[in-house]
DNA sequence: AAACTTAGTGTTTTTTTCACACTTACGATT
DNA sequence: AATCGTAAGTGTGAAAAAAACACTAAGTTT
């Protein structure tokens, strides 16, 4: 599935930036947990917070919505066919199905330029790219874990 | 499947403390993709990060994987049936399967206090404690989205 | 005129998840 | 003493989701 491809050989200070800013947001996310944790009584509990969070992964947890979701936070907003070149693997039957499902839930915003030939554009939308903002820490501490974001020592 | 529930009804301080973290989060996610787009040429473009985005997702991207990641990072750590009970609707079966694929790609890790009756404890490795961290502000913009999440005015 | 591009849809096959029964070994209950 | 409950799963068949692949229709390019 996935290419062999270069690593991307980031300049020390950027790789620093990096990291700083990742560990910025791991703070952050420790302080919001320990937010949220001082609300426990007997209503609020660990029952609560997990029944939250399976309701906030709901559209996000099934393959490739969140991968449709980093894509358009990459690119800033693609043509079907293109979105699908990019997303190497998916089929047009189901980047269909799931870009509805993301238009439906106000991530994704479909427009339409009339031709004939028809053309659509995908954009995300305020909520959407609020996500891709989100996710973006967590996709470039993977790539560095994974070895696709490196240091270079110039 | 999810049940009716309060909200989470939080201090304006509070409040205005997770608003301030998810931004701050925001902007680390739109510097952090500003830093990748200055490294763009023939290798490293749209495409190849796209492909890495991809790779990022790869153990996420499938159903219950990060519900189960979000939930040790709540719990701290948890048993099977427990695990089981927290998430609602996950069967028996796909949970063995998911947490031994967080297992094996070292998010989580499964402690055995050999009984008998043996007893299985699950919890997050340093890396999936990581990855948590970098969820939580996600989770916790889609909690306020959701209105699971509000200020109470006192 | 033939081939290609656009944004998909239809249909069949494969993979993933669900539902539900079942296991083994212990402790507690009746 | 036999049954019940709990522990952490596995096995199996059915249902749902995704993949593979063909196909559409209107317009552009060669």
């Amino acid at each position: 599935m996935s290419f062999v491809r270069q690593p991307m050989s980031v300049s020390p200070e950027d790789f620093k930036k990096l990291e700083l800013s990742i560990n910025d947001v791991k703070e952050n996310g420790s302080e919001i947990r320990s937010i949220f944790e001082n609300y426990y009584d007997e209503e609020i509990d660990i029952d609560w917070e997990v029944d939250a969070a399976v309701e906030a992964f709901s559209i996000l947890s099934s393959r490739w919505t969140i991968e449709i979701l980093a894509t358009l936070y990459i690119i800033g907003e693609s043509r079907f066919n293109q979105l699908r070149t990019l997303l190497r693997g998916i089929s047009s039957r189901t980047l269909s199905d799931k870009l509805t499902k993301c238009t439906e839930n106000g991530l994704v915003e479909r427009l339409v330029e009339d031709g004939p030939p028809i053309r659509v554009k995908y954009r995300l939308t305020d909520h959407g790219r609020n996500a891709g903002k989100l996710l973006s820490p967590l996709v470039a501490y993977m790539k560095i874990k994974h070895g696709r974001v490196m240091r270079n020592n110039a």
